[in-house]
DNA sequence: CTGAAAGCGCTAACAC
DNA sequence: GTGTTAGCGCTTTCAG
């Protein structure tokens, strides 16, 4: 393995020049680091990085975080955060918890602690007291995506404004019987966002003199298999049918739209559907949606913290940062049978 | 922050054996080694592994690049790499290309090499002479997944089995007019998957005496929609309509079912589908399919390689290992309607 | 079975 | 702008 003295030697400089002209910490004659560079290319030589870490106390790496990695937000997320961290010359350290408590709690007690990461990005984790301690103990910056969590910098969605913006979009098409497809109380551990989203399909409701009518709604685990079952249940009620269905995510609406299919029914002509994610094959099925930028959400959060990372840092004024998010409308709305 | 003296001051002896008993190298005392472990429990000691990287040149860290995240088969490799690698106390650095070229390049000739992991695991990425030898410069364990590369150790599966089976499991209920949905040139750079199954396709089909009809092959690009526009040109045919399709991937197929839907045509009953990979959609949709364990894959990466790593390794003997992979029945196929 | 001490390969003061 | 030098926090011979 070359090492910086055999770099240094071959430059005729000390091994310190070399560590400055590459590290770009320092200033370097642009002779010397030409030639610096030059040679350790020759060489091949590549830092060390556990020496490097050691002796300036940077790992540039990250950690990040997240409960599942096989579902469409988090890939995308890790995807978004793993392009600005190659950027910035960062690793990516993923911690995939797979639902497993173990895997949590030694993620949290060992893993983290190790002294490998400059900071943490942790996704829908709704971190408990115990854990936030731990990382800030580390004196490492955290950011969270779906917050807020307390005590901890976070991208937050506005979840009743999206919820609210889903519905108002089936509201202004003329629709009155508007069922909710949310998540279940299961799911409602993490950030409340199923409750938040009832809540703003509800506050648009209320807000056009519609009183939200329970048996419009129906709880799924967020897949297009619950969402199909759900929609099954509203749209087959003899007496009730809703002319519009706003599911929680775009699995449960493409799992509507099938539902409709499978009854007979044609989309937006008998039933209006209305997702959220801008998953990806929302743009397949036609799905009206709300999309809200997973990539985007991962860059941001490296953004922050990479900004943080710069030395001569001041605390950061701003705690919670708002994710955007946009109606994109396809075909799966239309007004409702009699106009 | 506690370093290793902390431990070996409060525990009454050297930070030599705070680090034997800790590490397990080394033979300790069982009292000493519960009172190390007590101190360095109530302290709250963690070893930096930077620090303990750069003595012992052991990084307990392997990298593992995939070319995409945000789809199915890689992210559930990710997932059982992750979880075999947390079992055995190690990290998983991610590098994920997004298909970009400089991406790749920067991956290889930068990130790779800094010492920062023992060893890498390369998913579905037909690596190039260059890759290989500055992988092999670092004298570090390599394997692929999805295979062979020359010169490198991979887990392989037989596409030409899995298409073959596929296939068979149509002509034994008795089509005939079977199609296919395979990939096209473009995806076949990577170990020529697509060509692959094709010909497994078609050597299943001349096995039974059939000469495989050019006009019943469509390429497409492995999604869903790519597959239903497949699907429609196959079955829209109005002279050689095929009264099956075996698709290269569950996406495909779900695509073909949806298309056979929107034709009118009943699903097993006009046309029988089947696809391959297992994926998360495939129960939902009643696909028969050929399963091939990603996460499986993942994990067996993973044990290969930390088995190379235990000290005293003798080479290893194989060179290639075969994945698994299983005939699926579900809905979506049947006899043919004429019997 | 345990301790002393010499590094691992680099960075960061501090001089010049 | 550049060299000298003292560590960074651990592991690992080598003694005992």
């Amino acid at each position: 393995m070359v090492g910086i003295d055999d770099v240094a030697r071959q430059a005729g400089v000390s091994t310190a020049t070399v560590s400055r002209a590459l590290s770009g910490n320092g200033h370097v004659s642009p002779a010397t680091r030409l030639r610096v560079e030059t040679v350790a290319g020759e060489l091949g030589y590549v830092v060390s990085s556990n020496a490097s870490s050691l002796a300036s106390g940077r790992m540039k790496n990250i950690g990040v975080v997240v409960p599942f990695l096989d579902r469409w937000f988090f890939s995308n997320v890790v995807e978004g955060a793993q392009k600005a961290l190659l950027r910035g010359g960062f690793d990516l350290t993923l911690y995939s918890l797979a639902g497993d408590y173990d895997e949590r709690r030694s993620v949290f007690e060992h893993f983290l602690l190790r002294q490998r990461v400059d900071a943490v990005i942790a996704v829908s984790l709704e971190l408990n007291p115990d854990e936030v301690a731990r990382l800030h103990a580390l004196e490492k910056p955290l950011v969270g995506i779906g917050g807020p969590i307390a005590g901890v910098r976070t991208l937050t969605i506005d979840d009743v404004a999206v919820a609210r913006l889903a519905t108002e979009h089936l509201l202004a098409l003329g629709h009155t019987r508007i069922a909710h497809i949310g998540g279940n109380l299961e799911l409602d551990l993490d950030f409340h966002l199923p409750t938040n989203r009832r809540l703003g399909y509800e506050l648009a409701l209320t807000g056009a003199g519609i009183t939200p009518p329970p048996a419009l709604f129906q709880a799924a685990d967020f897949t297009v298999r619950g969402g199909y079952q759900a929609a099954k249940q509203l749209l087959g009620n003899p007496h009730e049918r809703p002319s519009a269905i706003f599911a929680a995510s775009d699995e449960m609406a493409i799992g509507s739209i099938l539902a409709a299919r499978d009854l007979g029914l044609v989309v937006p002509r008998d039933v209006s559907v209305v997702g959220t994610d801008d998953h990806e094959l929302a743009d397949f099925f036609g799905l009206t949606t709300i999309a809200q930028f997973p990539q985007w959400q991962g860059e941001k959060a490296v953004e922050i913290l990479l900004d943080e990372l710069q030395p001569g840092k001041h605390d950061p004024v701003e705690l919670d940062t708002a994710i955007p998010f946009d109606l994109i409308v396809r075909s799966s709305t239309a007004r409702p049978p009699q106009g």
